[in-house]
DNA sequence: GACCTTTATGTGGTCGGACCATAAGGTGGC
DNA sequence: GCCACCTTATGGTCCGACCACATAAAGGTC
């Protein structure tokens, strides 16, 4: 720390900011935001061609690929080929998959405590639950039930068990109504998809038990919505979250982090 | 509706997955991934210089700049030119600013009703407090009480007023010690940033008396969290942000969603 | 020998050109 | 009228070249 200025600095004193040098590509995002914010650009809009509009602002067709690829992987455009109405580059509105890669490859990157997930996975699912339990539609209710059928299945293995439960806590944030919660709430499952499998194996013949004691979780959750009975319904997502990483995690994330 | 199947498609029953045409630089994104979920590349670590990776996939280095930026635009890498230790191209870890300018746009977007938002902004800043009240170090609190004070300055126009609320939210956030959560929090308040600045320029002379009204709010968190008092911190809080969006937002966000 | 200057090397940053694959629309032959 | 073919416009990919930058190594100066 401050051995910044301990060598004979002639800027010694004067903290200047580096810059930041910028990148074209990083110029050209900030044309494209800026037609977007100000409403020039609207969803389903198109751009001009990559050779047009790198002539228009005088880069390299690299340069403005290379910014289109940025916004493109955080769902912001769309590129297809052709000459049709669809072709070319369009404004889209996909957030969800960003997010998800986004939220994904963070927690992969161990940047985030396991506690600091589940407590916020805690926080987003309850959130679902209130709200779904004033206003899931019955069709909603019915796909919940549809799920919780589909995991008492015998041949369900744990895999598909993973994908099922993934499933119904997608379900509940969906239903909720909430499209950035439900978002966040299926990054972070989703970021974790891969860990839990691993702890699912991992558990070998403890996982019978487990396995039913989830379900009787995902049932009382699922009565409760039914019932609209919001308080319960938050308590059992809870218990239901915060006790398979008591009981059933165990070691399997050895990490040693808080 | 389902026209798909009302001409002599010869696939007529058969639904075929659209096949998704694989772009060369997502296959390079998925084997960068690939080396990161399994722990091959950790945070700091560096990747193969462009045209060495390029060779060593068998692709061009264009396309491996297509993949590296759309990581970089993530927050997933860090790219440098160079020779020294911290040049090239390393895994780094900045979901803050990815986050940030993800929901920032999409927001402008209008993906997501402004209802939403707030309620997400809600959920994730109750928490916060909560958090915040059992935890907060005094540094953290004096941290708070000087950004009130500058709130308090004469001289603070709407502007700077907007840049230090953000600030103070953040404070809170990062008190609760949540990194995921304090994350998300920053990301969606930075995202309306601008929006609120239009709000507050818009009050004309209405400003003055919003202002008060937001700075007694802040300062009852401030007490609540000095006193340790959860519920109340998580009170005041969820008073604050629905208040002003009563009170104060008026009809500046005139988009006609829910 | 210590210190500064110069050069070499390796990195990303940028550019221009070329060609391919795709998907529509137009054109002609049958 | 209908089908095959060509034209056109788009993104997708690749190659090669050069620039700007930052460190590391070599050399020269005192």
């Amino acid at each position: 720390m401050a051995g910044i200025e301990s060598d004979d600095d002639p800027n010694a004193g004067g903290s200047w900011r580096p810059v930041a040098r910028a990148r074209t590509y990083e110029l050209v995002i900030e044309r494209v935001e800026e037609q977007i914010v100000t409403g020039q650009l609207k969803v389903g809009d198109r751009l001009p061609a990559e050779r047009d509009l790198a002539q228009m602002l005088g880069v390299s067709r690299g340069a403005v690929r290379e910014a289109f690829r940025a916004l493109e992987a955080q769902g912001v455009l769309r590129m297809a080929v052709g000459t049709g109405p669809d072709a070319g580059t369009t404004v889209a509105a996909t957030p969800s998959s960003a997010l998800n890669r986004l939220l994904r490859l963070h927690v992969a990157l161990a940047n985030f405590p396991i506690q600091h997930v589940v407590d916020a996975r805690v926080m987003l699912e309850r959130e679902s639950a209130r709200h779904a339990a004033e206003k899931a539609t019955p069709a909603d209710l019915e796909e919940m039930r549809e799920l919780l059928a589909a995991m008492d299945d015998p041949d369900c293995d744990r895999e598909r068990f993973n994908e099922l439960d993934a499933d119904f806590h997608v379900a509940i944030a969906e239903a909720g109504g909430n499209r950035l919660v439900a978002d966040m709430t299926i990054a972070i499952r989703e970021s974790m998809r891969r860990p839990l499998l691993n702890a699912f194996q991992e558990l070998g013949d403890a996982w019978a038990p487990i396995a039913e004691g989830l379900k009787n979780d995902h049932r009382s959750i699922c009565e409760a919505l039914e019932a609209g009975d919001s308080a319960a319904a938050q308590e059992h997502v809870e218990r239901h979250i915060r006790g398979f990483y008591r009981d059933g995690w165990g070691g399997c994330f050895s990490t040693d982090q808080s």
